[in-house]
DNA sequence: TCCGGCCTTGTCCATCGGTCCAATTTTCTC
DNA sequence: GAGAAAATTGGACCGATGGACAAGGCCGGA
């Protein structure tokens, strides 16, 4: 049994959530309620006033239950308000039924809902603030051979499997890693894992 | 039935795919495959050397199939390159199969997968110590001796040196090893390091 | 009280990983 | 061309590692 409750204005066109989940609660915009830290889902419409305390509250705790961020007049202002507020999803009030449940899937999955335009401007504000990170240093004191060797155990690799992924005999695997570990100051492949991944 | 592809390097760890989607199709690298236009989910090495353009060959179209994108060594920077490239999700390649199998229901559905890092910086640096519920935090599937065993391989130490900091036998260290590898679905300790990071 | 998870340790054994001895070939620089 | 560095491989040795099989004590929930 799943358990949805919506928090919305009195007057609110709720009929959609109810054709959507059945058996879902509706409540009024200024109850509160305990058991929505129980819930599988709460759907919190924009139209609320305090909508935006109500979803830090929400979203607040271990074990918070995913909330999505109804909006009557969507726009990507108030999407990124609602991301950055701790909603998982933001989506038209008057979706259809269907993409409601779909919707519920995803987030109840731990998946992100947001809409395909919304998403292009999301990455473009995040991508100004991670920048690429800068070369290792450390790769480049290890000859071309050795940082390859080097890189693939660093990706999980045996001695084995790097032969294989090469070309070369394992003892020649040993033989670069012997001489990496040399040059980075470091006594086994773990190590030289998280000197050259961390 | 569902169809998944599975784009990977000759040697990588493709056995945990194969056990988490019974009936996948695991492709070398240099395959090109028309079917994939019609799968229903894409996993994408970034071990493959030209991942991108093959995500935005993938990801073009107005029928193009969900691409997740797998990574040895997840960065915030090559998740923004993947989802700038139109992947719908971003996970660790030795992710364990229940959550790969999350991922899967998300992105089918039209959602988003990011990493709990990522959905960190997402939704506001002050509020990274609770992070997305579902997002299942691999240190907290580790008991709390394995927890500390765990993060001491991580630190570079050899059974040894746990046993002598935990004041327990090698013996034991090896048995908390064993499970944590089991429950996080890796091999060794370095697949193990770099799960947890250093 | 019983069951299950956790912590602990034991033995045995196959494999992996790292180091020592050594050698040949290629490639680049002086 | 001489010399140096890199890349390659061989063999052997031995400690580290991880799995298989077994078992005892502790503790909390059903």
């Amino acid at each position: 049994m799943s358990r949805h409750f919506f928090i919305a204005p009195a007057a609110s066109a709720s009929t959609r959530w109810a054709d959507a989940f059945p058996g879902a609660r509706v409540l009024a915009s200024a109850v509160q309620v305990p058991a929505l830290q129980q819930a599988d889902t709460v759907w919190l419409s924009s139209a609320v006033p305090d909508w935006q305390p109500r979803l830090a509250r929400l979203a607040a705790g271990p074990a918070a239950p995913p909330v999505v961020v109804l909006a009557l007049q969507p726009s990507q202002h108030e999407a990124l308000l609602a991301l950055d507020g701790g909603a998982r999803g933001y989506c038209h009030a008057l979706s259809a039924p269907a993409l409601l449940r779909e919707v519920a899937v995803v987030v109840h999955h731990g998946g992100l809902w947001i809409g395909p335009e919304l998403m292009g401007r999301v990455l473009g504000a995040f991508r100004r603030a991670a920048p690429a990170p800068a070369a290792a240093p450390d790769l480049d004191l290890l000859s071309p051979r050795e940082q390859e060797v080097a890189r693939a155990v660093a990706s999980g690799h045996s001695n084995k499997e790097i032969a294989r992924l090469l070309g070369i005999t394992e003892r020649t695997v040993k033989a670069h890693l012997g001489t990496a570990f040399e040059k980075l100051g470091v006594r086994d492949r773990l190590q030289l894992a998280l000197r050259i991944g961390g």
